[in-house]
DNA sequence: CGGTCGGTTGAGCTAGATCAAATCCAGTGG
DNA sequence: CCACTGGATTTGATCTAGCTCAACCGACCG
């Protein structure tokens, strides 16, 4: 079930960073070996399709180039909680163990660039500067897991949605005119969370109808920053 | 306010591993460097007491000797959210960046390990294993939210119980009796659980009803294992 | 042009929250 | 040793945010 809709482009290499950085107003962390693209194949991904499932051998790690995915927990009875996702620039599978904890699925067309982890490890042995970095991603990954977890456990339906909406706003790549276009689903963006889709829908409608966002099935447009921040911004400090 | 109740105690040094993993059944990664103790000192903080608040500059990281510390993020109007319940042998702070996004309170009477994060920081850069060691203490945590993400996004009230509840009774010590003492109150299981405090009485005087647990306002007993874990373990694979 | 699949909207329903009383101790003072 | 006090816990009664179920809508597609 693995890669079952990927293929491998046979050319491209080392365009790397150039397009990763593409449009992230904040982007994460670069590695800072060079020598690592020596070892990354660049790979394709359908829509929806799965990069890696839960409980697979963790082989790869892996850096967006372009598109979006999203990385998932599931449960028996086919609950999801969508841990997070990862837009252009952002690294995932580098803090997996033997095997993911989480499975990683293209939410919209997908481009990646993957590492072989066992060549992400013999480097690190030798230059320092890859743990350290790998070290920044995994903190910068658990103080966002950590914000998220107030989220779920603490606050309203529109706290949620007004906090993803000011994120997504800033994470993505937005034209002049400050719209951004959203890759996921109704249904991703509750799972994400934790509501339904029917609480997420109602919650857009109302702020659409209060004027402090514009909507459309894919695309967003924030109009009273301000607004929105009152309601997702109750965390002290 | 910080460290307002704590004293330093001028004695003990190198009491460390030793005591941080009695009756831990399986401990954190503990630094590979005991050059690091050098640097650090004893303290022990009283029940409730801050170690740090949220926001101050991040000027340490502990590893906790005795007792059980809670990390916590407050909202303004005082929702709160406990990220963790941290035990004898675990680290906490050494994932902050400028200062702490947490503050970290004493749940108990509690005896810390206290490293200044300079020293931390120039050991580091001299022997890989000590940033190794900080990679994997942050992959564990991060891990670990993410399975705290799903309970708090997707799960029920007694599943969200339930796991808490084998995870502790895996955590404490317990006697040969296979009773563990809970240190903390159904308020900060609540604000762990993102569950009010009646719910979960509620849920845990039912599992009592049901013979599943044993129960006192501070001690736990697991009865049947495997009916608790029927209740939390829904998570595919 | 009919079908399908997201998305939206309406109408109840319910798990868990909120509000309100008891109880139960642990610690205190006598 | 016992009564007293205050906070934590437990239990009961009610309420509600968000869920569920169901109908409808609009865009895209063969």
């Amino acid at each position: 079930m693995e890669q079952s809709s990927q293929h491998t482009f046979a050319q491209p290499r080392r365009i790397g960073l150039t397009i990763a950085r593409a449009g992230a107003e904040a982007s994460p962390p670069q590695p800072p070996l060079a020598a690592l693209e020596d070892f990354a194949v660049t790979v394709a991904i359908r829509k929806d399709a799965e990069i890696h499932a839960q409980g697979d051998r963790a082989l790869y790690c892996y850096r967006i180039v372009s598109g979006c995915v999203r990385s998932v927990k599931l449960m028996e009875d086919g609950r999801r909680q969508i841990n997070e996702f990862l837009l252009p620039g952002d690294w995932f599978g580098f803090e997996a163990l033997e095997t993911h904890d989480v499975a990683a699925e293209a939410v919209s067309e997908t481009v990646l660039r993957r590492y072989p982890r066992r060549a992400c490890d013999a480097l690190a042995a030798e230059d320092v500067r890859i743990t350290r970095w790998l070290l920044t991603l995994a903190t910068d990954h658990l103080r966002s897991a950590r914000d998220r977890m107030v989220a779920l456990g603490r606050k309203t339906a529109s706290e949620r949605i007004a906090g993803f909406l000011l994120e997504m706003a800033k994470r993505m790549p937005n034209d002049r005119s400050g719209t951004v276009a959203l890759p996921m689903s109704r249904g991703d963006i509750a799972d994400h969370l934790g509501l339904t889709i029917e609480t997420v829908c109602r919650c857009l409608a109302q702020m659409r109808r209060d004027g402090t966002i514009g909507l459309t099935r894919t695309s967003l447009m924030v109009r009273q920053r301000a607004a929105l921040e009152a309601v997702a911004d109750a965390t002290r400090h």
